[in-house]
DNA sequence: CTAATTTCTGTAATCGGTTACATGACACAC
DNA sequence: GTGTGTCATGTAACCGATTACAGAAATTAG
């Protein structure tokens, strides 16, 4: 009982009588055989506990069932969101998914691409650090891969990106329909082209409507919207808005706002991006960009599969669009002329408003 | 350029003049070659940018490198934390991970327990559905598991779970100590073993102290937890502190607090578990017990890998102990006596006080 | 210079599936 | 009975790596 080796193909066709061939026909559902041979071989299959060997399965079809992702290092409820959408898309398909998380540099992020490669029939790889020389350096020539690289469209190669650009804007749009003229934007880390281009966003929104623009430094942690917001209240801020590069920065915002006794948003409007979790459980609640992130995920995983299939088909279909996720703004009290006193606390946010997709063309960063 | 064939190790022996025997002693490292050999070798690897195909190693090395992760449906930064511990862990063992997340059923997580066989060296299965019988049915016979079912403690079965039950008591005896008497709980959703062993672990220590046990129903949502609330306020509760068996409801109970106008913790103080990054965010903030999820799940794969050895080897120390991983109280404004008027914002909480984790015994559940 | 080692290299078997092709069985029509 | 077509089945050649073993080359010893 103890270091029985596993059984093989042969193993189950030997004690159903039959040939190897109609075992894989069996399983693989290809080929046609009688009824009273599929039972044989499926009592075999079953009183050997036989589990085909997905290495030699995938050695003669050259494919591996399997995709792979590549991360960096996401804020929590992002990342399982987002694993969430491609986990539900990859079974429905019958792929598994090989994740790698946590790449914090581009030299990371290539090693786990370079790890991956033979591995994989396909790769989703979001990287906000790779740019596009490296990436094509780190890929395997011929693999499918689709990016998510938010902010720079590389041009020619199957991607979604966030319009953050367009994103920013509205935001900033509707903090100005709100009475704000002077708006602060608190940014993310130098180096991150998701927090550049929310900051282009709100530059060139604030250039269109003739206002003079205002940015503080952060690095997307909830501390640095905190000491943002209180350097702005030390040198005499007179905003009457701030948008910060992201929700937790917005709450450390609002922090700061309300240990100062400055009230919001009656003194100073907030407005953040993500509408993470958190953005409805602070008080006042914080308006913010969604983007629903396990549907992007989902049609991510999609896409790529589509990639796979136009491969191996040698048909010419291979979508090479950027597509692009707008997000949505969520209007809450953070922002809010007349916010009501009391906001019932059940909104759970899962039946609200969803991010639209939609496809072709280039992304206007 | 177009449908050019993936090199194989024959290829670049070809290119290389020498065998495929000194191409896969150069790759694998196993084995002596002289310098010149190796040169030409990695020239030409590089050259043909050859990737070697996993499934053929694998069927001859009868390994994968890779571990499968079975997951349920799951909070979002429990999961990212969880799965960030792991892929660390494995990445420093050189191995893939395959995650299958999102089964809120036991057929569903048996399904992918049965998927992931045959392509995978070892599995981590979270689930607090399943129970053994169930469990022992999907697996592999000789697959190396590592179970973290919370709860059960299933004997003989290598496993890490979370010492709910002790936590609970813990949170409890906390909020005896602050001088709390009236004492409610607010449950998981039946069926959920973390939710029975919380509930069991209130029970217990209230039943130690000589105090009365109320057990509110709850189902782990944000939602439900105001409902709880709005329900004791509803009918005159007198309780003058909750401990809730997880943190969104009881941020959800806080809320309800407020709406009510009753002072926490003046009036009631509040104790939730998981300390989720909404925890230091709300106001006040909230007491909860913590668990260091990302070590936790660095541990789980270390333990994992530990195990596949042991089976390679045929040497004996197939470790087989059920270790306990025990939550730490952290005290914070929702149950402090004398709350502090103005709390930093700046507590990330990266840095604090860590889980402790300690082996062998059983759980006393 | 020959013999004994040691070190490197190549040949070919092997892992466990899939599948093209050949074979055999059977039915039906004439 | 023979011919023809269909359908189920088996045989054996792959897929691309690893590795035991044998043979060649280089080193050292005597």
């Amino acid at each position: 009982m103890a270091s029985m080796k596993a059984a093989t193909i042969r193993d189950v066709a030997a004690r159903a009588q039959v040939s190897v061939a109609s075992v894989s026909r069996v399983l693989t559902g290809a080929g046609a055989v009688t009824e009273p041979t599929r039972q044989r071989v499926l009592e075999a299959v079953a009183a050997l506990a036989y589990v085909p060997h997905s290495g030699a399965r995938s050695l003669s079809t050259s494919r591996t069932d399997t995709v792979g992702v590549v991360l960096p290092d996401l804020f929590g409820e992002f990342f399982s969101e987002l694993i969430r959408g491609m986990d539900l898309a990859a079974r429905t398909h019958g792929l598994h998914l090989i994740v790698s998380s946590s790449h914090d540099d581009a030299d990371e992020a290539s090693a786990a691409i370079r790890s991956m490669r033979g591995r994989v029939d396909g790769m989703i790889v979001l990287s906000p650090h790779l740019d596009a020389a490296n990436l094509a350096a780190s890929l395997a020539g011929s693999l499918p891969v689709l990016l998510m690289n938010g902010g720079a469209t590389d041009a020619g190669r199957p991607s979604i990106v966030v319009d953050n650009h367009g994103g920013a804007v509205a935001a900033v749009e509707h903090l100005i329909a709100g009475g704000a003229r002077d708006i602060a934007h608190i940014c993310g880390p130098t180096g991150n082209l998701e927090a550049e281009a929310r900051m282009a966003g709100y530059v060139q929104a604030m250039a269109a409507a003739g206002l003079k623009a205002r940015v503080v430094d952060g690095d997307f942690s909830q501390s640095s919207g905190h000491a943002a917001v209180r350097a702005m209240l030390a040198e005499g801020s007179h905003s009457d808005a701030i948008f910060a590069g992201n929700d937790v920065m917005a709450v450390g915002a609002l922090l700061a706002l309300q240990e100062a006794g400055v009230r919001c948003p009656e003194d100073v409007a907030v407005v953040g991006f993500d509408d993470v979790p958190i953005a409805q459980l602070v008080r006042p609640s914080l308006s913010t960009m969604r983007i629903n992130i396990a549907e992007t995920g989902r049609r991510a995983l999609d896409r790529l599969v589509d990639l796979i299939r136009a491969k191996d088909d040698e048909a010419l279909p291979a979508d090479v669009a950027c597509e692009i996720v707008r997000p949505v703004l969520v209007a809450r009290d953070s922002s809010r002329a007349n916010p009501s006193i009391n906001t019932q606390a059940s909104d759970d946010g899962r039946t609200a408003v969803k991010s639209t997709i939609s496809s072709g063309g280039h992304q206007d960063v």
